[in-house]
DNA sequence: TATGAATGAGCGTTCATTCAT
DNA sequence: AATGAATGAACGCTCATTCAT
């Protein structure tokens, strides 16, 4: 007689990262209030109160989740690397192309709408964005640009204005095209996105 | 029985323009979701019922306020005139901070957030972007951006990605300063702030 | 055309007493944490969200319920009056008649057993019973005796305890006959028992 | 292989008792709602599943909880013999301050709080009460003061009516003192308190 | 027009119980 | 025998909406 199969199966090494996978698609697709944890646990494929075996609850459930897929993303980073060599532009024409392939990813395009709509509401966000990720970014830029001013190679500009301006072209893009849906609407190759905003970056739209 | 002379004042009720303004203050400070009727009734000094004298329901509480106050917004817009003169980047100066002013308005604030937090759970958000708001700026500058290039005056760059990477720069601002409360950690003058990005935006960072 | 009857009406004086009431009876058929609110409205002829309408939660609906209630009862007392006359003991058997009246009471009985299964969970009942109704009844009690021990028509016995012994007389049978249901099984005249009670307390078992 | 010597110590298997004795300090801490089967499980060092392997239910663990405990305090009765001697109201102070030591144990007085608390909603519990509890205290109390009326020792009061009244004054200490926390506010040595119910009991309060 | 009492659907969370390991 | 992951029903409370006044 066959071993009927079993309802479900003990899975603690796995549970967790499979809720947030969920809660990230629910989260996204939804807002953190609309969302429910029965549409989490549905999306996770387990029952509303296993969520709550690992998450103390839904506002943990959600910081969680970000923290992890924020990580993941910086996991990421590391091969975002200078290809320092001779001509910096074109350096920084693949950076910024790895940049933006990071940046539209489904994944980070969801965390980064997330942070923007919730920050305001919650307080961990923005001491989690103040302490760990606008240092590991903006704090990282404007100190290169610095040493550029330093050097004489740059203009004298503030560099932390300078720096955030620059991020602010990154994500304009992602939010437009991805948030808002432009995308198909306008669509735009990555590379020429990050071929613009290095060009005006580095040296204006004024003909030269 | 004479006719009672006629009124110029426009008299757009009063009890909505009062409803939407709390509105505008609650749902910004708490989100769509989390703000309740009875928030709003009383930061509006009515009763939750008489909001439904004037709107279908929250969300349409919420579009309307949205829109209404878009639209007063917009109106400055006109004052934000190019100096149409010589010295195009010393024009472009005057127009980022006054653009800049005005985006820093703390109804400006409000709304830029909640149009982000909301347009993706909201089609008449969307829609009003794409139809109204899109064309009303960024088309606009690209249009600008456009002639430029036609005429030499500005290199070979995509209008439309050009046109939005500059307005992220601006946008930039307004959610770190404002909406991610960096004001008071990095603080920046607004002068300051516009003409770095003209700079860039003209020029950009590299020395000439 | 007949108006349909309307689906309900405001009674916005009547509805605390209603609920109240309605709850008492709920909460003593299945206990504190037993009863629902949703049971309660159901009793009370209104809807779960009306009740939150007057009571803060359901812990707030079941401290004033009863306070409510002992107040009620404590209303009744007054009648309980010393028939102050040459036969202290004669006056003493009408007195515990009544006071026996109103304890065995269904009100009294649900508040009493209420309180005796929830004084040790709930601090605010405790509170009550030290700093309202203690003093309301036992310290009346233990006064009168201390007065009676000093004029050497009592006994040289601690006051205090004496009376505690003898309100423990009159609970017993709120206790057994009501709350674990004897009175089907050994029905006792109330007269009787208030008679057993007041010669015990006098004069005791002892054939004299 | 040599079979090991025989255990004669009894060995009522170690588990239940275990779970028992932590469940009724759970269940007198919180009430038998408020409890959760998470908590008795750790006060007894066990996890919840093992809980299952020995009682049906947490009703079925309340109630054999209950019971045992209170098969336990009965053992201890015995001890509580009667001195009969010559001189019987002697004998009887004895015996009550022997009575109240048992009463105001512990373990008697969270039995005797949560029998009270669950008595209405336990139909087993009340059957426990009158078919085995009851005729084992308050019946034997009440043949005695039978045989005494009939002998003409004692008043012509019900018995039964007696018996409850008496051990209304024992049980209304156990219930101030010990669940209302009334010790620490009016504490009374117990050897008091067992004079004065005698004294009331035998002779009452009024001076002879 | 305005009020606010009343409704009722919905959601976060808990917890007794089951069952795979 | 023992564990503890997983379940799922239940409940307190909230709040958008309605409607009697």
């Amino acid at each position: 007689m066959p071993v009927p199969a079993p309802k479900w199966t003990r899975q603690p090494e796995l549970r967790p990262r499979q809720i947030m996978a969920a809660a990230l698609d629910v989260f996204a697709a939804k807002g953190f209030e609309r969302a429910t944890m029965d549409e989490v646990a549905e999306a996770a494929g387990v029952t509303k109160g296993t969520i709550y075996l690992y998450f103390r609850n839904k506002l943990d459930l959600f910081i969680q989740t970000l923290r992890t897929h924020v990580e993941g993303v910086t996991d990421l980073l590391p091969s975002v690397r200078v290809a320092a060599g001779e001509d910096v532009e074109a350096g920084a024409r693949l950076l910024a192309k790895a940049l933006l392939d990071v940046l539209m990813t489904p994944t980070m395009t969801k965390v980064f709408h997330l942070f923007i709509a919730e920050v305001k509401q919650i307080p961990e966000l923005r001491q989690a964005y103040i302490e760990e990720w606008l240092p590991q970014a903006g704090l990282r830029i404007a100190t290169l640009l610095e040493e550029g001013v330093r050097s004489g190679a740059l203009r004298p500009l503030d560099p932390v204005i300078t720096a955030r301006a620059i991020m602010g072209m990154f994500s304009a893009f992602v939010l437009t095209q991805e948030v808002f849906g432009m995308k198909d609407i306008t669509p735009m190759p990555l590379d020429e996105i990050a071929n613009t905003i290095v060009t005006i970056s580095f040296r204006g739209v004024l003909a030269s």
